[in-house]
Formats: C-alpha cells, structure tokens, sequence
DNA sequence: TGTATGACCCTGA
DNA sequence: CTCAGGGCCATAC
C-alpha cells in the first residue's frame, strides 16, 4: 500500500528523507508495527517494548519508537496510546507531544498524572 | 567505514 | 528517587 511519505507533523523533521531499505523488507516490519499499535483498544494504553512484542520483534523497542517516529499521518494510527516501560509519557513535559498526548489519553477517559497512567489501564503483554 | 544518536528497556547499586 | 552499564539496531553524518 504505497503510504504517503508526509509524516506527523508533531515529530516529523524538515528535511527527513524517508528511506526504506536496509532490511529485507522493511516495509513489512513497520507495517506489523502499526498494527500492533492499531490493536490497542480505547482506553488502554500499551508499552513500545510491548508494541514490538506483539509485532513478532521482542527486545526491539527502539524500532517501535522509529516506526511511530515514521509513521506517516494517514494511517491515524493511535500514537498516544503507546508509553514508555511502566507506562510513562516519554516526551518531555513541556513538549506540545507531552501535552497532546496528555490529552489524548485523558479524552479517552485514561488518567494521567505526574506523566504516568495507572497500571491498571496499562496492557499486559499477551493481552489483547 | 566508523561514530553518534535515538518516541526504548532492564538490572543493579 | 537517581545514576551507571549493557542490550538492541536503523539512520545520519
């Protein structure tokens, strides 16, 4: 499905050139990482480390960040539903992505505070 | 070709 | 709580 190059504007850098080799397929990589993060239900929120397990790439966290980092803005993925190990926003408070995400989450009816949820609406791994 | 960096994670002190 | 160290690996320069 050829996706558009245009990245989030939030994160999306000027002048980032969207290359799509290195591994055999690349594409299929990212693609079962945004479905991954496409699974999360409302109102749960999931972990990179558990973005990329659900992908079929355990210990490979780094690259859901990147795959969400290059994820292009038509996909509406549900970004803010994935947070840092424990559940914690990864952004820097005073980022817009922190706040957004902040309220994102929060219009989904999840508490956030002090940058974290509650473990309890936080996605065990192998949950659906 | 080698070094640096990053929407990460875990363990241990 | 902070800090350090190791792992992971695609991109950028």
């Amino acid at each position: 499905m050829a996706s558009s190059r245009k990245v989030h504007p939030l994160f999306g850098r000027a002048g980032a050139t969207p290359r799509r080799q290195g591994a055999a397929d690349p594409n299929a990589v990212l693609e079962a990482l945004w479905q991954a993060v496409s699974a999360i239900p409302r109102g749960r929120v999931s972990t990179y480390g558990g973005v990329a397990l659900a992908a079929g790439l355990p210990g490979r966290a780094r690259l859901a960040g990147r795959a969400l980092r290059e994820a292009p803005e038509g996909l509406n993925l549900p970004w803010h539903r994935v947070l840092g190990a424990g559940g914690k926003i990864v952004f820097p408070p005073a980022s817009s992505a922190y706040r957004e995400q902040c309220r994102r989450l929060r219009a989904e009816g999840v508490v956030v505070k002090g940058g974290r949820v509650d473990r309890a609406v936080l996605l065990a791994p192998g949950e659906r």
